[in-house]
DNA sequence: TTGAAAGCGATACCAC
DNA sequence: GTGGTATCGCTTTCAA
């Protein structure tokens, strides 16, 4: 910005009126007249006026926006629900800064200070996990979605699915189709693992409950280090050319489980009849592969709309009513269990 | 923000220093004692402080901020290159605001002006294109990568490949594996239409330099209404059910030719060999797709980061030296093409 | 080395 | 209906 920008002062000066009622004028508040009214306006458009935001909320002491942080906007299951928070936050005339902290906490706790430095008025954490707690002296309210770890703050709200849950059905649904060598691919599962959002936590919990032997070569577990389809994939093919068996495999992820059939694919294996798959997000991935993958619907809808409720409310001053809510979901058969 | 956040006059009160030097010991500059430098680095610690960028932008009449408009967030072409220039940015000591448009004018230009109002020191757009010329009074450097269409403002670089030579090549690709009817696949190709940038215009001009006749069955356009993956799917079957033939496909992106390969194999046709397939991108969706798409790698890492270059420049307050980056790029041969 | 005070642009209270 | 002016939090100049 070389040249200094027209302020509401210029236009004042240029309709001979005072600040204030150029300010009265712009913001439609107080009164005025209609012939004040067009003067102010015609001048400000003609000296293509833009209001000076920090000005604005320096005054008011509020920014109307709000910071959705999200570890990898590129991914489908996430992008939709950025974008869902994005869209109602702004109907109810918030803005959104959408942050992609590529997993990096360094460069999250980087991003959260200079967020509260920018006087955001509300956080919205999508996916991934947060072990970053929030020091500074602010009262902002928080809202997880979808996502691991607390900040600490005195107003924060959950949202997201029974994970537990979740898992527990994916692993139900390849027993039910009658697989019996059920294999746990995951790219991340053991970084995000507590006690309410432990993604592989229904998995054992299915094996336990029906007294199947878990075989540990049957976990395969990445570290996230690779895109997570191309890291699922080396996993597979790994435990394939160990010659571990298996005819059933719940992918933590739909790009998991894109990776996975693209490995049994590779193999030749038939994937839908020699080994099963089930995936979860019902994102882009699934429905795009061949063939496609089942999957788990978690409803993102629901937890975006959920979210931005309670982050509303909270703006509004209000305290959490409820500060855990938890959303349905559903298991969307393909082709990958039906064959 | 219920609760008034502590200011720099707090921490000057507690230390009982004025706030002009709890300025400098913050910022580190001017002259201070080490001791008033640790007793003040404590203070603002202990009562958790956190400047207010308001105040700040205000006061310095920048924001060390950027705007990244994008039409799609969630498609791996775009959000590559949206992060390679956040992240080069951020190296440089600048903020993005990743905003994205959804392709929609409107949303578009309450953006634009939104972004002016919070002062943006520049803009970057990604992809897609715009319509709507900036006319506020602002001097806001603009760069513009893989994107059609400007804004009328005084600076403005473009950065791009040269996407007539581009889909020449990639249409000479088909022909020299010996393709004889080679259909062109599109949802959005008549939208951005331009001389430079028009990325049709390498079929047609490939098939009037070699005699060839235009069969205007096999241009498949869609018009942008559904996801490109399904739209182009549909288009393709569409074409077959018509009982139209060929044996090769440009398609200009690559989740096109996803859905046109999706097609195709529900269709029985063997891709690769009965057609061969060429998408555009190197992205994600071209290398996670079995068989694996043919496809042209655009450097996007050069773009982003001869983008950011040009903008920093003027960020600096030049003027561009050359306002037309056009970056190489390279045909990348899969499956789709080799058989 | 430190501090007093002006000023960035907009808002809103209160007086006229 | 309109205007004067204090104020938001911070930086910066100039003086002490």
């Amino acid at each position: 910005m070389a040249k200094r920008a027209v302020s509401i002062y210029d236009i004042a000066r240029l309709a001979g009126v005072s600040t204030a009622t150029v300010s009265n004028v712009l913001n439609e508040k107080g009164s005025y007249s209609a012939k004040t009214r067009d003067l102010v306006l015609r001048i400000a458009r003609e000296q293509g006026y833009v209001a000076n935001f920090a000005a604005k909320s320096l005054r008011e002491a509020s920014t109307k926006t709000v910071a959705i942080l999200t570890p990898d906007v590129s991914n489908d299951f996430f992008s939709t629900l950025v974008l869902g928070v994005e869209g109602r936050l702004r109907e109810a005339g918030y803005s959104s800064y959408i942050c992609n902290t590529a997993n990096d906490q360094e460069r999250e706790s980087s991003y959260v200070l200079d967020l509260l430095s920018r006087q955001v008025d509300g956080i919205v954490y999508i996916g991934g996990m947060t072990r970053v707690p929030i020091e500074a002296n602010v009262d902002v309210p928080v809202v997880h979605i979808d996502h691991t770890g607390t900040t600490g703050v005195r107003r924060e709200v959950f949202v997201g699915n029974d994970m537990p849950s979740l898992s527990y059905d994916m692993t139900a649904t390849l027993f039910g189709h009658g697989c019996e060598h059920v294999a746990l691919a995951s790219v991340s599962a053991s970084l995000y693992r507590t006690a309410e959002h432990d993604q592989a936590a229904g998995y054992y919990n299915y094996l336990s409950q029906h007294g199947i032997r878990l075989d540990k070569n049957l976990v395969l577990e990445g570290a996230h280090r690779q895109p997570s389809i191309v890291e699922a994939e080396g996993l597979v093919r790994g435990c394939l050319d160990d010659g571990f068996e298996f005819d059933g495999v719940v992918a933590l992820g739909d790009r998991v489980a894109l990776g996975v059939v693209n490995a049994l694919k590779s193999h030749g294996i038939k994937v839908g009849r020699d080994v099963r798959v089930i995936g979860m997000d019902d994102s882009i991935y699934s429905r795009i592969s061949t063939p496609a993958i089942s999957t788990v619907n978690r409803h993102t809808d629901e937890m975006a709309e959920r979210g931005v409720e309670a982050l509303l409310s909270m703006l509004a001053g209000d305290d959490p009513v409820d500060d855990h809510i938890v959303v349905g979901y559903e298991v969307v058969e393909r082709t990958t269990t039906l064959g």
